[in-house]
DNA sequence: CAACTAATGTCGAGAGTTTGTCAAAGGTGG
DNA sequence: CCACCTTTGACAAACTCTCGACATTAGTTG
């Protein structure tokens, strides 16, 4: 029983070396953001539980994430855990000494652009560098602070997208690039464990065959799921024909996407008649207006996660 | 029956050498804290007892953890038998296990032929009624009761070459085919998060470009990592040609793996290139004595889980 | 581009607290 | 009588407190 009373209380000298934070820090963190409120001994000397460590670890890794100090505070006052609701909401009833804050906050805490593309460019180096752990760290971080269409739409398709680039401009080996899609696809597929289940409208999303880029479909489903949907991913290199056999009910949707036309063209013929019978969209660079009016599909221009947001507000 | 313990009772200073605590030491924490009150003698000599010792050892133990002698004194009292430290957690700079999979599965169970029977029924028919979240609680409970090497040996891989079969025999669309894939690779590859990073000898491994079957591919990367191998898996249809560039130092094994043969034919010139500068194993059923013998690799016919426990038994 | 401002980690001085240890003066017990 | 113990008060080393100053960095403004 280890009740908040009989709760190992430190004071500064060894609080700071096992956080690693100097107590000069400590302090400065507590007068200036309120970010703790240590209780005092009988003589003033600061007394730091479990609680004030949890705040401090949870500023130290936001921080390291990127966050200004000041926008680090208010989180890890708002959520020592981390494992709250993560997003931008600002969180409701803040009764902390805000009072401490200096002027100029207004509105709940956008992230600095800085935080994306800091984030960003770890996961180039750490994974450039074969180091999945260190990318899964990041990807701990972030998706424990930032909402997930943020995270998804702010980092992820973001580095998708300049990963591509840097293959193609044969900035990066191949290995390199292989690997960082695959700790991806792995990371993002471990997200969503259990989006095929449940009870909302369901959506099959696949990429035609000979199209392999699949990670762009799976934060959209990632993001679509995160709205209540069914998501039933087939993933890349999908044959079209027939597709839709064997769900019954009927899917809700199928998302079809390529990032070159050839792909959707070889296939027009068992895209229509998908259609025919589903509501179809097709996605990414390779669909076009044209093809979808010729298909009786519908075209998304968007982005993964502006589309996703899109079909689940309908 | 009144005082059966007289007997135990020590004057100051016996205790005092006994627990290694200056009596001195001791009068200030009864007076400061109040941690001792022991009985006196007539004349007001002080006698401990069993208590008093085991307050007096808590006490020197949650000092030698850092907190000040009050708030020792103060748990002391409390709870003289807790163990170890409460409320904060160790020193930092300790290293959390790394490994999730803990490699501690004892030789305890035996399961019959029928749990792994059941089990892969169990996958088969949640996976193919795309229910991903009845698949996952099923290879929970595998993962949680039985070693991980049996799980993928006597489930896993049995349960991908009977999906391969009845996808070409036609008895399943390609929907279920690919969403099973899916759901398995995001699965596996969420098994051995940071896999690729760490201190082991490091293997890589790779299908060749044409080869997508790189799921048996993962299982022998997953027991590899749980034997200590660092793994850095590049999935499918990647290119050979330099793809050991840029590992420093040089990767301890490339494991190579396809189903059929000509991925490996057409790549034969790269192959032989790679394994001039590494150690390089082709495996699957696209391997051949033939080819291994012309490009200078070496050759696996087994499983992919008895191939991996041979690498990690060297 | 220089100059100013804001944010933030770090230092130092002077005063106060915590805590183990000691000394003096005297009592206890075999 | 001598070794051991008690109480009280006092120290000193280590630790901490507050407050102000400073250095650096980044962003803004003239």
């Amino acid at each position: 029983m280890t009740s908040p009373n009989d709760a190992a209380l430190l004071r500064i000298g060894e609080f700071s070396r096992r956080i690693g934070v100097s107590d000069h820090t400590l302090r400065a963190w507590e007068s200036r953001y309120g970010l703790l409120q240590p209780k005092r001994s009988e003589g003033g000397f600061r007394l730091y539980g479990p609680e004030d460590e949890r705040r401090v670890r949870r500023m130290v890794e936001l921080i390291d994430l990127g966050l200004p100090s000041s926008q680090a505070a208010r989180i890890a006052i708002a959520d020592p855990n981390g494992s709250g609701a993560p997003g931008l909401e600002a969180p409701a009833g803040g009764q902390l000494p805000t009072s401490v804050l200096t002027s100029s906050q207004a509105p709940a805490d956008v992230p600095t652009p800085s935080v994306w593309v800091r984030a960003r460019s770890q996961l180039r180096q750490t994974l450039e560098e074969f180091e999945d752990r260190g990318a899964h760290q990041v990807l701990d971080r972030l998706l424990a602070d930032f909402a997930l269409d943020n995270v998804m739409g702010e980092v992820v398709l973001p580095f998708l997208n300049e990963l591509e680039a840097r293959w193609e401009a044969g900035q990066i080996t191949a290995a390199q690039h292989h690997f960082a899609r695959n700790v991806l696809r792995g990371r993002l597929t471990g997200l969503a464990r259990g989006w095929a289940s449940g009870s909302g409208p369901r959506a099959v999303l696949l990429c035609p065959p000979g199209e392999f880029h699949d990670l762009p479909v799976v934060v959209f489903g990632i993001i679509l799921n995160h709205g209540g949907w069914r998501v039933v991913f087939l993933g890349a290199d999908t044959p079209i024909q027939g597709i839709d056999a064997g769900f019954v009910p009927p899917a809700d949707l199928f998302v079809l996407a390529a990032v070159s036309a050839e792909p959707f063209e070889r296939q027009a013929k068992a895209i229509a008649d998908l259609a025919s019978r589903n509501l179809v969209v097709l996605a990414g660079p390779g669909a076009t207006k044209e093809l979808t009016e010729r298909t009786g599909t519908i075209l998304s221009t968007d982005d993964p996660v502006t589309a996703a947001q899109q079909v689940i507000a309908r």
